[in-house]
DNA sequence: GTCTATACGAGGATAGAC
DNA sequence: GTCTATCCTCGTATAGAC
């Protein structure tokens, strides 16, 4: 047990590793503090409850989240890859940075339906992330129909990570990449005709 | 309490109405059991165990929201109407049939990591229902490109059922069902110009 | 076939020592 | 700050009576 890193950053990583794969329910206590190499009074102490590591986890989560969708962001060469980085995004970050069986943040609503306001702030936090971006990068690409086009991405985005219940993550990935495409061409196009 | 139906439909409708809006996970057999009227001498004699009762929920939702579908494409006036059936379906299934949270069958997929064979099979099921008709139904509207069609608009509906996590279902569904509508427009028109 | 009562185990959380 | 040991509740499932 590498006994260097914090007990606090441990339980993290073990939290991490376990609930957003077997599932918030079906991952006991027991089982993080195990492979935290931490016992439990630490994970009290420091998170409060079991609920309160969640939402502590999900936090970092959304941080390392972010980044990696900024970085795709960066990479991107023109208005539509940048709308569509997300995709890109998905792909890192499931296979570098933070796996995950689908999507954490969804995954925690399903599991916990009454979140204390700790759990819930965060959760908000990661729907208005999404909503905010696709909406600004919708802009230069659709124009006056960039908030259709937003909201049609939110729906491919969740799709794309539901989907993953489903079939192998490369798959959903692929298929949800190729839907957000063609549908940011036909906006583009539509609206090119338009002007 | 009805003692006229039977306790097994009695412990379906009360498993239907726990499970699939508080989860799988977090209604207690207890719970379903207060619901029903039943004991658990009942329960087990007829499911075996709590996950054979939720396989026998899942089996009975998954044939009354085939027919619900089957409605919804008779229903329809043309091919692209056909196809898109399936988010006028959801709108009748949710609000007058069987209301869920989001998807039963996602939301089980997520609860349950390693599901027993009979809960596994009726999961599968639903999940080649889908693929098969919406293929099927994609044929006359996008000839060649019908897999591709197909695969986003299974995106867009596993989107739809995930976003109601995020926000209230009918949102959800007018989001999903306009990016499925925009996305067989442009098919359509995709391969009537190829024409 | 269905109920009452109960066994059994697991999971979340805490007391008190170091 | 962290650990060992433990408590207590809750949840699944069964035994045995009616």
């Amino acid at each position: 047990m590498n006994t260097r890193t914090p007990v606090r950053e441990r339980l993290l990583d073990a939290a991490d590793s376990l609930l957003f794969i077997e599932g918030a329910f079906a991952t006991p206590v027991d089982t993080i503090l195990k492979r935290a190499g931490a016992s439990p009074p630490s994970l009290y102490a420091h998170f409060g409850n079991k609920e309160g590591l969640i939402a502590a986890a999900l936090r970092r989560r959304l941080n390392i989240w972010t980044q990696v969708w900024d970085d795709a962001i960066a990479a991107a060469a023109d208005d539509e890859e940048r709308l569509l980085a997300l995709w890109p995004a998905l792909a890192t970050y499931q296979a570098e940075r933070l796996p995950e069986r689908w999507c954490a943040f969804s995954g925690t609503s399903a599991a916990i339906v009454n979140p204390g306001p700790d759990l819930r702030a965060v959760l908000e936090e990661e729907t208005a992330l999404l909503r905010d971006r696709l909406l600004a990068y919708s802009e230069p690409v659709a124009g006056a129909a960039a908030a259709h086009l937003a909201s049609a991405l939110m729906t491919i985005y969740a799709g794309t990570l539901a989907l993953m219940l489903r079939e192998p993550y490369e798959d959903a990935l692929e298929e949800g990449r190729r839907a957000a495409e063609m549908l940011v061409r036909s906006y583009r196009v539509a609206r090119e005709r338009a002007v």
